[in-house]
DNA sequence: TTTATATATTTGTGTATACAATATTTGTAT
DNA sequence: ATACAAATATTGTATACACAAATATATAAA
C-alpha cells in the first residue's frame, strides 16, 4: 500500500475512533440522567425550534445518527415526559413533536455538563486547532 | 453561549457526524460480504499479527469500537469460518485467535473496495488537508 | 492446603438498532 | 368517483449492543 492510500486509511480509522471516543464521553455524562446521546440530540433539535413543532421527518433529517427508527426513540422521550406528540391537523399523516418544560429543564441542567465534556474531549487541541479541525470535518459532512 | 464553547460544540458534533458518515459508507461496502465494520476491523487486527496468535484481550484493546462483547463477535467470525479459536496452553484462561485462509482471502477481496470507499469519504479534502486532519484527530485519540 | 484475590472469558438479559413490511393518509390520473 | 402511486409514520423481527453476573483459571497469602 502506498503513501496516499495509507494516509486515507489512517484518517478514516482516526475519524471512527474520534467519533467513538466522543460518543463514549458524552454517553457517560448523560447516563446519570438516564438519557442516550441520540435522545439528547433530539431534545436539542426540538429546543432549537423554539416552540415551533417539528415533525418526525424533520427531526430524522437533523439527527446525527441516521437511524431508521425515530418513532421508537420519540416513544422513549414521551414515556419520560420530555416531549409530546400530536397529529398534525393539516396533514394527518404527519405528527408534530414538541419539547416539554420538563425537557427544557433537563437540557438546562445538562448544558454545563455537556460543555465540560466537550472541552474534555478536545483538551489536546488548542482553540486554533479546534477551528481547523471543525472546518475540515465540516467539508466532509457537508451533504449530511 | 460564547464563541469558545460554540466552537467546541460544533467540533464535537462534527466529529460525531463524520464518524457516523464513515461508518455508514464502510458498512455499505461490507454489507454484500455479510460482514460488519467491527468484524472487518477484527479481521484486519488479526491479519496484522501475521500468523501470531492474538488473545481476546489484545483484540479488544485494539478495536475501534470498545464494545464489551468481543466474545460473541468472535463467535460470529468463527461461524463464518473466518477465524479460529483455541485455548491458550500456557494459560488456560486465555484464548488464542487466528485468522483463517478464508479470512485472509476475504480481506484480499475487500482491500480495494475499502480503499475506494475511504477515498470517497475523504473526497472533499486535498491530500494535505487529509494529513492535517489525521494529525489533529490523532492528538484527540492518543490515549485510545 | 485452604482461602482469598486477580485475571480472562463467557453468558444472561434488557435495550437499541437496522431493515423490511404494514398501515394510513394524501395527491394524481383516468 | 375510483384506482393507483407517493408520502409519512408505525410495527415486526432478527441482530447487535451495553452492562452486569457468572464461570473458570491462575496467583498470592495465611
Amino acid at each position: 500500500m502506498d503513501g496516499y492510500l495509507e494516509i486515507a486509511k489512517n484518517t478514516v480509522v482516526g475519524m471512527l475512533k474520534a467519533g467513538n471516543k466522543a460518543e463514549q464521553y458524552l454517553n457517560g455524562t448523560l447516563k446519570p440522567f438516564d438519557i442516550s446521546l441520540q435522545q439528547f440530540n433530539v431534545l436539542r433539535i426540538l429546543r432549537g425550534r423554539k416552540g415551533k413543532a417539528a415533525n418526525l421527518n424533520t427531526v430524522q433529517q437533523r439527527m446525527i445518527h441516521k437511524m431508521s427508527n425515530t418513532s421508537r426513540l420519540i416513544d422513549k422521550l414521551i414515556e419520560k415526559k420530555l416531549v409530546e406528540r400530536e397529529i398534525c391537523p393539516d396533514n394527518r399523516r404527519k405528527i408534530e413533536i414538541f419539547i416539554t418544560n420538563r425537557g427544557l429543564n433537563l437540557l438546562d441542567d445538562l448544558d454545563n455538563k455537556i460543555q465540560m465534556t466537550e472541552a474534555e474531549i478536545l483538551k489536546p487541541l488548542s482553540i486554533d486547532d479546534q477551528k481547523i479541525l471543525r472546518n475540515l470535518i465540516n467539508k466532509i459532512t457537508l451533504n449530511n
